[in-house]
RNA sequence: GGUCCGUUCGUCUAGGGGUUAGGACGCCAGGUUUUCAUCCUGGUAACAGGGGUUCGAUUCCCCUACGGACUACCA
């Protein structure tokens, strides 16, 4: 019998997750829950420098808001924590030194400004400083130096960093579930720090190591690490470990030009690029978030969903549930996505048609209040259920229905030259009779009274609708207008009307 | 520079030795709505280039170009 499936996604606490980081999560939650395994977070936090405070409640709220909670991880403590690597520090050396022990590791105390020259001597006669097989015996390390060197210089406390001893001569076969086998020479591989003077393993280090303690089965992750995948093999040997399965995930890039997408493009083309608004604690700098803009966590989900994978069918609009049951690996792609904000905007406008009118109506409130406008949840959510279909987000039923809480008071100068004739003011007077004399004064009996007006005497509908719908919205744009006409009420219909009337006469 | 990964409409992608190279977003046009938007219908547009292999290559192989990642005592 296979293990049970455990996958990680495994960030960095140094700021606010990133859309790719999101992606990267939901991936690795969609493979647990398709073969019923576990979904952890566990946080890397092994340099104290680039610590960002908050930013770990940011991943995991970002985590909740976008439906894709993890099973295990800080303050969800499974059997296999703790799950901030900070918090694990004192399990690292033993198997640093296990593999120094072995023989595949060893102690170097080159200083950094020594290696900074290496390398900077070799850039100006054009080569490149790798630190391994080739030149690790002219370096300052304890296989270039006597047994008892070694020890007095440890004795001494002296700073020290273990470096993996990188094999000669060998040709490495690499698996990635989603790019198949890769060739790597071992001879290019340079002989990495596992781990640090001050104490703390390295990524590399500390990540196969709490892979291996917290029996991950598949680590997916992003294309980044592709180069450090033989690293991570040969590791994963010499400690004798089984070796979970790699997929490496595609970059998305920037919505034009090159690279990867970055805050920055966000900013230019008006479009987060984070889950979640977020404040940068030291400059204080706002981040938009998906969520403060209004975005729902289904539509960002839906379209992170296919930046990069696609169920091979025609079907576009999935649930959680449905990505979950059609997720493959498999059919992830090699090649990065340029991310495209216009396709969010069809999955949000998707998802917000799907809302229903009482929750969006509630949503809606909260705008109206920040805006100051006082009114009831009834007459919103009648205003919700005629606006909904031509809004993408909340706030748009604002700009689209301004005019259903206050009046206008100007109206659009140019289709008001084209739709007040000389004839209208009296047309007005007449609309004004018929509004009054309306009884019930429902949308229907409005439209049939003014529609029979209109027959009878052959007026022509444009020359009484459009007057009629620029007095009451302001410009030639919203639903129909007897019910706009029915919702604002007889009373103020009437008063928009004589305003219309002596503003534009 | 070196190593590795990649390349189908503008974008996300399906496909795969013989197809009218399919869908979606966007854009354009028409229809519905006596407004606008929605909605419907249609249109636009792609296999990076060059060599092979083959009866046949967009599909397989090689090269080139282009793009990307990595190249820290960061993750």
């Amino acid at each position: 019998m296979a293990a049970k499936v455990r996958v990680r996604f495994a960030p960095s606490p140094t700021g606010p997750l990133h859309i790719g980081g999101v992606r990267t999560a939901l991936y690795n939650y969609l493979f647990a829950k398709k073969h019923n395994g576990d979904f952890i977070l566990r946080i890397e936090d092994t340099d104290q420098n680039r610590f960002v405070e908050g930013a770990e409640d940011y991943i995991i709220e970002s985590l909740n808001w976008c439906g894709i909670p993890f099973d295990e991880g800080p303050g969800k403590e499974g059997e296999y924590g703790p799950y901030r690597q900070s918090e694990r520090a004192h399990l690292y050396k033993e198997y640093a030194e296990q593999l120094i022990a072995s023989g595949n590791a060893y102690y170097a105390f080159d200083t950094a400004e020594a290696l900074d020259k290496h390398r900077k001597d070799h850039e100006e006669s054009g080569k490149t400083f790798i630190y391994n097989w080739h030149n690790r015996l002219k370096l300052d390390n304890s296989l270039s130096m006597p047994q008892e060197e070694t020890d007095k210089k440890l004795q001494a406390n002296e700073p020290y960093v273990i470096r993996f001893k990188s094999p000669e001569g060998e040709t490495l076969h690499l698996q990635d579930e989603i790019r198949g086998d890769m060739e790597i020479d071992t001879n290019i591989l340079d002989d990495k720090v596992l781990f640090k003077s001050d104490g703390m393993p390295t990524y590399h280090l500390a990540n196969i190591v709490d892979d291996h303690l917290m029996e991950i089965t598949h680590v997916i992750r992003g294309e980044e690490w592709l180069p450090s995948l033989a690293l991570h093999v040969l590791l994963y040997k010499a400690f004798k470990w089984n070796i979970p399965n790699f997929a490496h995930l595609p970059l998305i890039l920037k919505p034009q030009g090159k690279g990867k997408l970055s805050k920055r493009d966000g900013d230019k083309m008006g479009f987060p690029v984070f889950p979640l608004e977020w404040k940068d604690p030291k400059t204080g700098e706002i981040s938009s978030g998906y969520r403060e803009e209004n975005y729902l966590p289904e539509a960002v989900i839906n379209m992170l969903s296919f930046l990069g994978w696609n169920p091979g069918t025609e079907q576009e609009f999935f649930t959680l549930e449905e990505l979950v049951e059609a997720f493959e690996l498999n059919r992830v792609h090699k090649s990065g996505a340029k991310f495209d904000p216009e396709k969010t905007k069809w999955f949000q406008q998707h998802y917000f048609q799907l809302q229903h009118d009482d929750a969006l109506a509630a949503h809606f409130m909260t705008i109206l209040t920040e805006k100051g406008v006082r009114t009831d949840i009834d007459y919103t959510t009648k205003i919700v259920s005629l606006l909904k279909e031509r809004a993408v987000f909340v706030d748009d039923l604002w700009d689209l229905g301004s005019y259903f809480f206050q009046a206008p008071k100007t109206f659009e100068e140019k289709t008001a030259r084209k739709v007040w004739k000389e004839d209208t003011s009296a047309i007005i007077d007449e609309l004004i009779k018929k509004v009054s004399e309306t009884e019930p004064y429902t949308a229907e009996n409005l439209q049939q009274e003014i529609k029979e007006w209109i027959t009878s005497n052959n007026i022509g509908f444009g020359k009484v609708m459009q007057p009629l719908r620029l007095s009451l919205v302001g410009e030639m744009q919203g639903p129909d207008v007897f019910e706009i006409a029915a919702l604002i009420g007889q009373f103020e219909t009437v008063q928009r009307l004589e305003y219309a009337q002596k503003t534009l006469a």
